[in-house]
DNA sequence: TCAAAAGTGTTGACAATACACCCATGG
DNA sequence: CCATGGGTGTATTGTCAACACTTTTGA
């Protein structure tokens, strides 16, 4: 604060902060978010993304957490911040600034009749109807970031059941950047990290041969970050 | 939010909202830090980024451009957002998140009687004192962030006069990065773009014989962005 | 036995790096 | 005339994309 603020310590400066989540999750070779319908006013009926105000006695980043518990069931998500908006006409409303998060998680993990119970849904990205507010352009912002965290480092394993196989990981940076990849390159690439742990069995669901299961070393991982290796897929 | 937070439009749940900017310029070789010494209460005497708290009226944007301008006198300066920092007991006067936003700014153009009125001085980036808060944090968020935007999109031109010759550039580069540069390779690659005029004249500060200035083409820059660019350098 | 996915190997194009070398000029 | 920084050219090395090829196995 400059030096000439001191008045500004006055109750009427205070405005309400809030933070929307934007929810990734990966299943059937999409990228999906959830969504949920708002049941009270004002926008209601709208979709809209999940979010909160955050209260007084926590942190930012708690309120997320929270509001994602309270709503898929889970705890211990990954999170990033995306971006804080704060147009002061951005909620008719009320004056309201927003810190967008994103999350990823894993699909096939969250509570079904929690998020049900909630009115929240999973939509493909491609098709996800209009949102209240600049939650539109929220998503679009946290997916660009999405992207480019994903490309120097593999946050995309954060989005995949524990063990994997190699075509499940490129199936998801596939959906993730909207275009094929050579699969040959694309094993070659992410083989040479050396923090994916071959498993002895194999997943048949999608070919005959079966493809071998993988996990990823977090332990590995965290040593090269530290050493300063560059992670650049794609 | 939620659909259970009707109770939350309450006033209690207000907070204070700020934003501080880390000011960064180049002058001399090296990258220098815009902060100043706080003369009221709390935390008087100590050093601070140059901030205010948002006013319900203006955007979080538009607190930022106050300030500085307030400061340094300059108007139109380029800024991007970095972090909000929102824990709860990040100040202990009173709740309050911040918004950090890093601004690039040419050093030859500010109004240095202005930053000495308000006790604002330039700090070279490495004998940076202890700052208030979670001030040094946001420094060290802020450095990297603007190391991974100058990798890839030519911001570092915002800290240099309009004219400049390609060894100043690499000098600039030399200072975010920390790391000497090959002459011939930077230069290579830094007019590879063809963003860059060429002008009449020389600058013979530096040598001799004189390195030719060069000019920043907004307009082809924006052309080639547009058509999905790829600006790397380094 | 064959289609289809998993996985390996090879190649050529191109980009990054190191570095040798010429240029211009004020002192 | 030479030290110094500006600027150009080139050889080597490494990386990436394309794609041919082999393996496995259920239907």
């Amino acid at each position: 604060m400059t030096s000439s603020t001191s008045n500004f310590y006055a109750e009427e400066n205070k405005i309400f902060v809030a933070t929307d989540c934007i929810v990734f999750g990966f299943d059937d070779g999409e990228l999906k978010l959830l969504i949920f319908k708002r049941r009270v006013a004002p926008h209601e009926g709208d979709w809209s993304l999940i979010g909160s105000f955050v209260k007084p006695s926590e942190d930012v980043d708690e309120a997320a957490q929270r509001v994602l518990k309270e709503i898929t069931g889970l705890d211990n998500v990954f999170f990033e911040q995306s971006k804080t908006y704060g147009k002061a006409d951005r909620d008719e409303g009320a004056r309201c600034i927003s810190v967008a998060q994103f999350a990823l998680i894993r699909i096939d993990e969250y509570d079904r009749k929690l998020t049900e119970k909630h009115g929240a849904y999973w939509y493909k990205l491609e098709d996800l109807p209009k949102l209240v507010l600049d939650h539109d352009q929220m998503v679009t912002d946290a997916l660009s970031k999405l992207r480019s965290r994903a490309k120097h480092q593999p946050i995309g394993f954060e989005l995949l059941p524990e063990k994997f196989t190699i075509p499940q990981l490129q199936s998801l940076y596939e959906a993730i950047f909207q275009r094929k990849l050579d699969p040959g390159n694309f094993r070659k690439k992410v083989l040479s990290f050396e923090v994916l742990k071959k498993q002895a069995e194999k997943d048949k669901s999608a070919s005959k041969r079966g493809a071998y299961y993988y996990m990823f070393d977090h332990e590995k991982y965290q040593n090269l970050l530290e050493s300063g290796y560059n992670f650049e897929i794609l």
